[in-house]
DNA sequence: TATATAAGTTAGAGTAATCTAACTATTAAA
DNA sequence: TTTAATAGTTAGATTACTCTAACTTATATA
């Protein structure tokens, strides 16, 4: 039985090693990425590392074990199936989810995650566009670019956001931006790291930081 | 901000209080309800007292403040919506509901709870029979009786348990009993502590004991 | 009203997760 | 190839909750 602290620290090194080409986190990484210092990392490493749920060594990179990969996977799911439950069912808006699936993806029982899973129709994505693994433990992870990676002149689909806080996607709404809208990259500023583009007719300047938290095919 | 532990100790002692006439609770009564040692529970009363939650002192007994009582009640409110979701919409038998229960209670959103009543209909009672406590915090105590109080020849409607245990409660499904089933009393044996009772058509012997844990109107 | 029993408390220790401060290892650049 | 910067670790302390063992207070009844 995993403690919900062991249960953040597998699903933050999943989402770590989740993106793309990626096998290996750092402890630092790691630590900034849970809001904890890097000593408080050093000492659940060793712990999860005593339960083989990660191979890690001194000074080393933390890359999950299998055992570790697959209780991961569960979290992600319930916290994935929680956050379509919310914007689905509870009135929940897109920037509100996050939060309290944080707290719901650690509730007990293999039976509710699958009853939520056939209740909500067996969803494919998230609010946020993300794919939500099976209760097998496969996560079908789609080739997708970021926003900053369009040409000039091109078009693309928004699919996801990689930043789940509210603040983020406040702004994103701000923009008149959305899943499965189509986005055309007008000009783009090396200079001074701005890209403009359109969206539904209504033009905007974002910054090359804010594109690439844009996933689009 | 209270803790998943601190809102355990005040929801028990609400509960614990919540029986008929009954104001105040022991320390060893509400550390074997909580399934602690008493040292524990004063280590936690302290705490309690120190937050202005509970009145208590040194070796007296134990009563809920205002404030308690209102953090005791959200979390019953809680409880019992979350058990009538898996019931009514998880399809979660009564036996399985409690257990899954003690866990989302501890779900920290005002607006997951009050979307939840909407999405349940505003229900009035819990699947084992129990009042849910209103926004506002108030709960209304129907008056009812225990079995072990109906005498010889009379007949009752049973409208809730006292225990909410798997067990029991599967051995009252075996007994052929529910909510809203009618129970007559056929007779009683107070030397050897029995009860005769026929439900549906269907007569049983239960204890003393069991039919103190099934109230009746 | 003395005293046995039940109820409750204190002291001291353990575990889990966290921190700060000081240290060590790795790496990348000069 | 030395060295400065970055990354990571250790030691020691803190907080929250729990325990056991020994002790104290309240109570109930003989």
């Amino acid at each position: 039985m995993l403690s919900y602290t062991e249960e953040n620290y597998l699903k933050a090194l999943l989402q770590l090693t989740l993106e793309e080409g990626r096998e290996e986190a750092g402890t630092n990484e790691l630590a900034a990425y849970l809001g904890v210092k890097p000593a408080t990392a050093t000492a659940m490493l060793k712990k999860l590392r005593e339960k083989e749920l990660i191979e890690y060594e001194r000074y080393g990179k933390i890359t999950l074990r299998p055992a570790g990969r697959k209780s991961a996977l569960e979290v992600l799911r319930k916290h994935r199936l929680w956050e379509t439950f919310l914007y689905e069912k509870m009135e929940f808006t897109w920037d509100e989810v996050h939060e309290v699936a944080e707290q719901l993806e650690h509730i007990q029982s293999s039976k509710l995650v699958n009853k939520l899973d056939k209740f909500l129709g067996y969803p494919k994505f998230d609010p946020h566009g993300d794919p939500i693994p099976t209760a097998e433990g496969e996560l079908k992870a789609i080739p997708r670019k970021t926003l900053s990676q369009i040409e000039v002149g091109e078009s693309c689909v928004m699919v996801a956001v990689r930043d789940n806080s509210a603040p983020f996607l406040q702004y994103v709404v701000q923009l008149g931006l959305g899943i499965n809208n189509k986005i055309k990259v007008l000009a783009r500023q090396p200079y001074d790291a701005q890209l403009e583009i359109e969206v539904n007719g209504q033009k905007s300047t974002v910054s090359q930081k804010f594109a690439e938290n844009i996933f689009v095919v």
